[in-house]
DNA sequence: GATTCATATTCTTTTAAAGGAATATGAATA
DNA sequence: TATTCATATTCCTTTAAAAGAATATGAATC
């Protein structure tokens, strides 16, 4: 993985929103939606575009896309992601992403766990 | 200083082996030139892209521009040159820079004291 | 004052990326 | 099997960036 194409995925803030969300855990894009109040397309092409440079990897849960970052990180990712992490910190628009993300924990934990079936809902994920 | 610019600054390869160099202490534009093996426009041009963004501050000496990190960078930049630093220790690329920066060492060192007329040559500045 | 040097800027072409609208895909339900 | 939902892709327009060629600037020398 090479870093230049590391920073280039760094380079927008969206992708930096949502790279700092998963930060907490596999998330799946409709609550991406959510946390991030972005349109689908813009979320979906996003993640399409940090997926095929490798910052994150997903798995189909039924109805569901999942994003996670990678298992197995290189160091160079690894050291920028925890920059990012460290950087983003104190900014209110990072922070209000995460308390987002905490309001509808609960719909997340089921697809985490890879159980969607057991969120509220009915076609829905509990977003 | 936008945390998103500072992405922006260093998703170019050239960029960033400037700002690897840049570590090291301050350099003038013929020694990047040097050091990089790269042309005067591409050099100049990517300093200055950097330089209106705050990630490098510059002075005239004479005939020489001398380049160097910011004497304050923002907890951002700090911590983004450090990561920086951390992930290319391995590249070969960024270390055969140094090494070349090593070889023309003492001429930057007048350059660097701000005694460039010390420097060898006669408009050169010892490139 | 003309020249020489180091550096910067302008101009042009090419390429990549962002965003939105519309549509396609693929799984689940009725 | 037709529909509904979540997500992805295509198409289009607009904007930014990269690179090279040519030229401009500003300081130092002759």
């Amino acid at each position: 993985m090479d870093l230049v194409e590391i920073y280039k995925c760094l380079c927008d803030r969206t992708r930096l929103r949502l790279l700092h969300v998963l930060a907490q855990g596999p998330v799946c894009v409709c609550h991406f939606q959510e946390v991030l109040g972005e349109p689908q397309v813009k979320i979906s092409k996003h993640l399409a575009y940090l997926r095929a440079r490798g910052l994150v990897e997903c798995e189909r849960q039924g109805n569901w896309v999942v994003y996670a970052l990678p298992s197995k990180p290189s160091r160079e990712l690894k050291a920028n992601l925890a920059c990012l992490q460290d950087c983003v910190q104190e900014h209110p628009a990072f922070k209000r992403d995460l308390a987002r993300l905490k309001k509808i924990e609960p719909a997340c934990a089921w697809v985490r766990a890879g159980e969607p079936e057991k969120a509220p809902g009915q076609y829905r994920c509990g977003c």
